[in-house]
DNA sequence: GCCGTTTTCGGCCCGACTGTTTTCAGTCG
């Protein structure tokens, strides 16, 4: 059972609770205890065996047990139960927009409808219209989201959602009345997949720019459209992708702006805290304003909300509720990495294997980006599907690499590879030719099927391969797509902290693994991270953003991050670690 | 169910919008 395993069984018990009827505190301590098991440090197992969830917030007696239980059974007699009492098809109709769990209790209670088949079928004949606290409007709305949950799925990658958001954005700023506009929500959190866009204006004259927004060219459908605020469905074709998400906006007045941003950022769990600590001071905050019923404090900014309370200020990226309050009232917020902090990259193909540009091109595309050296990570010779390379190929490649080396200004080449790591932990070349490299990035492609403890032993088995300088995508997910493989990834972190290895950020928007939470773990042993855009064509590198985005929320600063360093210190280190 | 220099009970973030109401409950973020 791993710690996700265990937070979605609590999840779960908190929504069957909730289509229960049950206390909504009580079913949302089940969620915030979701929440806190999925950020907790360490292994749960051991954290359970060595009575370490005492004391950790959010987490009482009832939940322990539970844990406990799952953590060493695999199983929930409580939960099972629950699943017995209330209909599977009841959960599916609650993603259904317009229906929360009282809604979906009455059309079970009142209708016997416990499937979304059911449901559509009783919008049709005009039943659920009759169904008092219903009508024909929410009958049309269920209808109109039954059909669009067939079309569209939940969240969709920050990379479609950030531009989609973006030129949004970009016709609001243009209207006359506008004075600030930002995105907010997860996208400006830059969490790896958005639910849906939040933008915010301050504006004193609302109603013409909600008006504009509902009729903007993207819009598909209009869901609300009130005067401070609106709701829409948007739609794009982006990279030969169709994009299709919700987009809000909300419009307040210019003192509430700092606020307003605030609140719309989020997170949720993040906001309920703070607003704690405004309570803890005898104020109440809200999206419009800080202070007691009879004053205001005056704020400008939203760094200028986070001092009013006495605290640092803290980016986007960290508010998660995973400690940022603590530093930030602490004033230990650290200065994160930057886009403009990154020097070079070091995983990158080229046609040597399956990129779609030549060494060259792919060196003068980093030089344009301000980058100083270009690390060239083609596949190995095991992994013919991506035309891995022979050692022939390898020392081609080396010349060639060289040639440009000689010919090139302002650039320089480093001779890397994305090393497969084999079925038994080993590596896909000798030792004498992976010895001629300037580093190794060690992956696994292959068998991704294998049992936990068995891939866990695979992947630690290369980190304590000599030649082996980083890991790269630690868990080969692609996100809303595929699970990763099954990994002990504390374990991995572990054994990497005692190789001095480095672990990559894949910063392949699809990939974007390591995830966040565990790139925190990494920084706390120390392990140098180092953020990778896998970039398989010359535009392609530029994708390491969304790896510095993941490595913010990961709390990391420049020093914390291999590619920070200038290409000198580079090769310094990678000739100290060839040397040992 | 969780939590407590307001602790063992009584709170738990709170406002906009919708659709159904005839003054408000439910949903959403």
């Amino acid at each position: 059972m791993t710690k996700d395993d265990v937070a979605d069984a609590l999840d779960e018990i908190g929504t069957l609770l909730e289509l229960k009827g049950e206390n909504a505190f009580r079913c949302n301590a089940y969620h915030n205890g979701a929440r806190t098991v999925r950020q907790l440090e360490g292994d749960l197992r051991e954290l359970v065996d060595q009575n370490r969830l005492e004391g950790v917030r959010g987490i009482g007696e009832a939940l322990r047990e539970k844990i406990s239980t799952l953590v060493r059974t695999g199983e929930l007699p409580y939960l099972e139960t629950l699943r017995s009492e209330v209909p599977a098809g009841l959960v599916e109709m609650l993603r259904l927009p317009g229906l929360g769990a009282k809604k979906v209790k009455a059309l079970h209670d009142g209708l016997g409808i416990d499937t979304i088949a059911k449901l559509k079928a009783a919008c049709e004949s005009g039943a659920v219209a009759e169904l008092k606290g219903f009508g024909a409007k929410m009958q049309q709305k269920l209808l109109e989201g039954i059909q669009f949950l067939g079309q569209v799925g939940n969240r969709v990658r920050l990379d479609l959602a950030l531009p989609l958001g973006e030129g949004l954005l970009e016709h609001l700023r243009k209207l006359p009345g506008v004075v600030r506009a930002e995105l907010c929500g997860s996208i400006r959190r830059r969490r790896e997949t958005a639910a849906d866009i939040d933008i915010l204006i301050s504006s004193s004259t609302p109603q013409p720019i909600m008006d504009a927004f509902v009729q903007l060219p993207e819009v598909i459908q209009v869901v609300a459209h009130g005067p401070t605020k609106s709701s829409v469905v948007v739609g794009l074709h982006l990279g030969g992708e169709k994009v299709v998400m919700n987009a809000d906006l909300r419009v307040v007045n210019d003192e509430q702006f700092p606020f307003a941003l605030h609140y719309f950022t989020g997170s949720k769990a993040h906001n309920i805290r703070m607003r704690q600590k405004a309570i803890d001071r005898g104020w109440v905050l809200n999206e419009y304003a800080l202070g007691t019923s009879s004053t205001t404090i005056p704020c400008r900014t939203e760094t200028d909300l986070y001092a009013a309370l006495g605290f640092d200020y803290i980016p986007p990226e960290l508010r998660e509720d995973t400690g940022e309050i603590e530093a930030a009232e602490a004033h230990r917020i650290p200065a994160l990495v930057e886009i403009a902090d990154i020097r070079g990259v070091f995983h990158n193909h080229t046609t040597a294997s399956d990129g779609s540009a030549s060494l060259e091109e792919m060196a003068l595309a980093a030089k344009r980006l301000g980058f100083e050296y270009f690390g060239v990570g083609d596949h190995s010779q095991s992994l013919t599907v991506a035309r891995g390379m022979s050692p022939e190929v390898v020392r081609r490649q080396w010349a060639e690499a060289d040639a440009l080396n000689a010919k090139l200004k302002g650039i320089r080449i480093l001779k890397g590879v994305e090393c497969d790591i084999l079925a038994d932990g080993s590596l896909d070349y000798s030792d004498e030719l992976l010895a001629g490299f300037d580093y190794v990035v060690g992956s696994v492609h292959t068998l991704f099927g294998m049992p936990e403890a068995e891939m866990t032993a695979r992947v630690c088995k290369a980190l304590s391969h000599p030649h082996l300088t980083m890991l790269g995508h630690s868990t080969g997910r692609l996100l809303l797509r595929r699970e990763g493989y099954k990994i002990n990834l504390d374990e991995v972190l572990k054994v990497a902290a005692k190789h001095k290895k480095m672990i990559e950020i894949n910063a392949q928007p699809l990939r974007l693994d390591l995830d966040w939470v565990y790139v925190k773990r990494a920084k706390a042993l120390g392990i140098p991270l180092v953020i990778n855009p896998d970039a398989h064509s010359p535009g392609e590198l530029d994708l390491f953003r969304f790896g510095v985005d993941v490595a913010r929320r990961g709390w990391l600063t420049r020093e914390d991050v291999f590619n920070t360093r200038s290409l000198t210190e580079v090769i310094r280190e990678l000739d100290r670690r060839k040397g040992t």
